[in-house]
DNA sequence: CATTGTGAACTCATTCACAGCG
DNA sequence: CGCTGTGAATGAGTTCACAATG
């Protein structure tokens, strides 16, 4: 073992969260920001903005604070930023399109290369940019051809699995699944869920207890 | 202090988690259901299953299980599923009109009772079911007048922040914000945050990282 | 002298291990 | 005998507190 020290997942969430923030300061003008100040913008405790940082390296200047640009940059190089990621999706419904079509992916160096559904009416459909709804039996090929490196699922949840599997078969190791169902992988492929079915339950079940206080 | 003794809301994601489970497993034909396997099923620790569990009463039976049925009807009090839900939204975009036409979230008993946008081409737009796209300026009378309990904001960044203090002013205390920006809050009100764009990031660091190793 | 960087203290969550019970 | 329920042990993540320093 060389020095990992096991980063939490939760810090590269947040250094996500800097990012963005810093490039709001830098619009705004500033120059440079302290740990308090950037803590405050993302509503976090000023010695947990250290410790993230302070996993990576030395970027700050003591009794000063931090370079906007200059902690934007060491950030953008940690979470890999500059540099593009191709991506698919499978399941061209309504959420499907909004992922497609959505500016901030694309603006953050996520491309989406190919668009894949099962339906007939809907393989074959044009898509804004040139692309058509590929037949999801092309997944596997599309997947070496295109270079995808990231599988999003857009699809039912009955369909999920299935999905995920044909993505799998071609090697994506990163899946971003929207579908409200619990997508079954190896150790080798990264899953992450975006069900907002759960967050809308944990949501109320807060909200009934706020009621109830 | 009566008892209350702080669960945690990764027990509020789990316990929804098991409830879909459940459900399955009930269209499936089972009628008892181990910590184990729908810990199994749930990729997690069958202890965690019984902790959380655990928090709210006792709903098993040593040596032999859950009953299936039973338990989706305690977890459904629990996190008050057996009730509706009104939400709005704001930001008609394609997230909105997605979120909008989502089965699953209907199938679940949140209602969404009205859409804004402040896009003139988009106000007054007929919606499926018959509804029309509202001016976000009477998003305050509308909160009052179709009750609504729950925000849902789809708009860019740059407007999400004034949004939410639109829903705030007209006194919902729940946010559910899809816009990559921080929202500020007071502690009245809950805000859940589903940016994909920061968990894009996350995926692609994780993957970096696999690639590395 | 204001602010970083960081070990130590603390808080919170998960897992273990086994007593309790049907 | 098997599986639940739970206190105790462990582990992870956050916050504190202060020494280091530009």
């Amino acid at each position: 073992m060389i020095k990992t020290k096991k980063i939490p997942k939760a810090t590269i969430t947040r250094l996500s969260m800097y990012y963005r923030q810093l490039e709001l300061l830098e619009f705004d003008g500033y120059r440079m920001v302290s740990s308090e100040k950037l803590a405050w913008l993302c509503q976090i405790n000023p010695a947990q903005v250290r410790k993230d940082l302070g996993y990576f390296g030395e970027f700050g200047v003591r009794g000063v604070g931090y370079d906007v640009i200059d902690l934007q940059a060491q950030i953008k190089k940690i979470l890999s930023l500059n540099r593009d990621w191709n991506f698919g999706i499978a399941g061209m419904g309504n959420m499907g399109c909004a992922i497609f079509l959505h500016r901030d992916l694309a603006l953050r160096g996520f491309k989406c290369v190919a668009a894949f559904d099962n339906a007939l009416d809907r393989i074959g459909m044009p898509l804004p940019g040139g692309m058509r709804i590929r037949d999801i039996r092309e997944l596997k090929t599309a997947i070496r051809d295109l270079n995808i490196e990231i599988g999003v699922i857009t699809t039912p949840a009955s369909e999920a699995q299935g999905v995920a599997d044909l993505f799998m078969e071609g090697h994506v190791n990163a899946i971003l699944n929207f579908a409200p169902a619990r997508i079954n992988a190896p150790d080798c492929c990264l899953v992450e869920n975006m069900d907002f079915t759960i967050t809308m339950d944990v949501l109320t079940y807060q909200l009934r207890q706020k009621i109830a206080a």
